[in-house]
DNA sequence: TGCTTATTTCGAGAGATGTCGAAATATTGG
DNA sequence: CCAATATTTCGACATCTCTCGAAATAAGCA
């Protein structure tokens, strides 16, 4: 019996790209960080606006930055963080819902996989 | 200038959700009940496409159901389970886009990037 | 009722995550 | 170099999550 996953690396990422997503902290940080625009903001200011201050901030920003959904830019003393969830939140979900019914009866198009 | 936190139901209802889509075994057992269609499929079945059992399958699809991506009725001794996840993961998506840029000023003025 | 199937609950251990404070690093200016 | 600002690294701790196996519950059937 075959019980290896069907596991890729896109399901690997979207995965990470969701976990990313799932805390509220974070998603208080991303929609001030979109709220801002293209712009971006300093840490400083981010932590202002948010709530979210210190290691915590740089934490949670490092996790952001690494499913790709903001940008950060050092500007002198200053990181520049900027929104870029546009697309990749798109696309997120699209990954999903590509999948439909795959395996289903198709209502007008019938699917073979063995 | 609102600078209270947007802690909202909504943010944490989001967060979880996001935080139930970011587990790749949650992604293939969701993966698993998309393609299924509407017919959803038993835990036994589940288990069998997904590579995801027992206590531990009971455990993702729970936390699945409490998110709002799947649902699940029983049927005899089964339990069927079932995706409702398109328009939810759509309405997350969205959920972060309408958001867009609302702090922001307008694109025309410019600013030191770079 | 008692057997079988299907799923859940319970308990536990390993590992990941969130949070904090203090020290460390990098940048700018005098 | 020294001081001030902005952010990060580090260490620690509590909490949550994942996973498993075994026992418990629920439904259908002889």
């Amino acid at each position: 019996m075959d019980m290896t996953p069907p596991l890729s690396t896109d399901l690997l990422e979207a995965a990470q790209r969701f976990s990313a997503l799932g805390s509220e902290q974070r998603l208080v940080v991303l929609r001030t960080l979109v709220r801002a625009g293209q712009d971006g903001l300093s840490l400083g200011e981010l932590g202002d606006r948010s709530g979210v201050t210190g290691s915590t901030l740089t934490h949670h920003t490092q996790i952001l930055a690494q499913a790709g959904l903001v940008e950060q830019t050092k500007r002198g003393r200053s990181i520049i963080t900027t929104a870029i969830a546009y697309d990749n939140v798109k696309a997120l979900s699209e990954f999903l819902l590509t999948e439909c019914c795959a395996d289903a009866v198709a209502p007008s198009k019938d699917h073979d996989h063995g």
